[in-house]
DNA sequence: TATTTATGTCAGTCATGTTGACTAATTAGG
DNA sequence: CCTAATTAGTCAACATGACTGACATAAATA
């Protein structure tokens, strides 16, 4: 676990690499100092545990789950994707992704149809009570986010989405930072190629 | 050491509701315009998502999962935790981190002693080894966080952090922003209704 | 036509969450 | 001092959502 070993106390040098050249302010050396970046890690998992305990709450209502959620977002903001976008982005298997999604197609939640250039393909589409329940899900976390967005600066906002950013790997960084481009939603220092590892 | 609050001379606005007082930048009006968030909702499911996979990667090799996580990382860096502090935070039941709880002592992780005061309690420990996994793993999850604080301007940091505390629930907060600052960690605008210091 | 691709499905396993009921040890209150 | 409440451990049973591996089907492609 230390391959951080580099420079410590090395307070303005010339930052190259995104690990030694970190927070200023938020202080960050390089070595002993990530220890103190351990608030941090409990930061964020009770920022999502709490970001999904409101949804979670609704869904359990109609007898779906966080998985069942995921599928009904994507399929509904990036209607008529392929069952292999999903399994793409969701980072699961089929079979997994079989369970939640006959569920929904079974409740009439959602719609599959062939192709039209491809016909073994099944794009995927919410039903009109999909839709509606994707958008109350939405609703709940959007609230959130727009309040939490609220409560800092707005010169901070653009920061906060770029560090969210940052944290995600390279292959989804670029389509995330379009769709937030296309959004108004413009994150600081958007898509720098970075290996992050 | 707080003169990060200081950004911009934007902060006397008259701050009503924070639904609708929001984003200029990353602009917010307040009913539609919540739909613009779309895309953040995502963001937080892709940044989770690959924040976590380091870790859990490590994990497997070790026989255990995101929850024996967890559980020895706040054993580890609250050390001396009771049970019961233990289900609060994590909010699951008490079976379900029984059975976690005694594979890491089984697998000589973690060791339980009677508290001073009332024996009832069982006070948490980590072991050297339990210590060991616990550095490693954090030393992965901060690795990463300081990568991406180091993404974005040294400027809007608090307020990444700042816009994570404000996306946690109010019964975590104090506790949190305490910890944050007592790393020199200071959030953003931190904590609204909770006074600590 | 033969192969590859996209999807669906069967069968079984594992991890992690849930409930409810019960025991044991220890402390606290009347 | 004896009963209450508290803290923790445990059993049994169950649900969800991951996983693997094997195999089926339809459609496109070489």
């Amino acid at each position: 676990m230390t391959d951080i070993n580099t420079a410590k106390g090395s307070g303005e040098g010339p930052s190259k690499d995104p690990i030694d050249r970190m927070a200023p302010d938020v202080g960050l050396p390089s070595a002993v100092a990530l220890e103190r970046l351990t608030p941090v890690v409990e930061l964020i998992f009770f920022a999502y545990r709490d970001f999904t305990s409101e949804s979670d709450a609704v869904l359990e209502a109609y007898g779906f789950g966080r998985a069942h959620h995921r599928v009904l977002h994507f399929v509904t903001w990036r209607s008529g994707l392929r069952v292999a976008d999903l399994l793409e982005t969701l980072r699961i298997t089929k079979q997994s992704l079989a369970r939640v999604l006959k569920k929904l197609v079974d409740r009439g939640f959602i719609v599959q149809e062939a192709g039209a250039a491809d016909r073994r393909e099944r794009r995927l589409y919410p039903t009109l009570e999909g839709r509606k329940l994707a958008e109350q899900l939405r609703a709940l976390q959007t609230r959130r986010i727009a309040a939490a967005l609220g409560e800092i600066e707005p010169a901070g906002q653009a920061a906060a989405l770029g560090f969210l950013l940052a944290l995600t790997a390279q292959p989804d960084r670029a389509g995330l930072a379009q769709m937030l481009a296309d959004c108004g939603m413009t994150p600081s220092r958007p898509m720098t190629e970075t290996r992050v590892r």
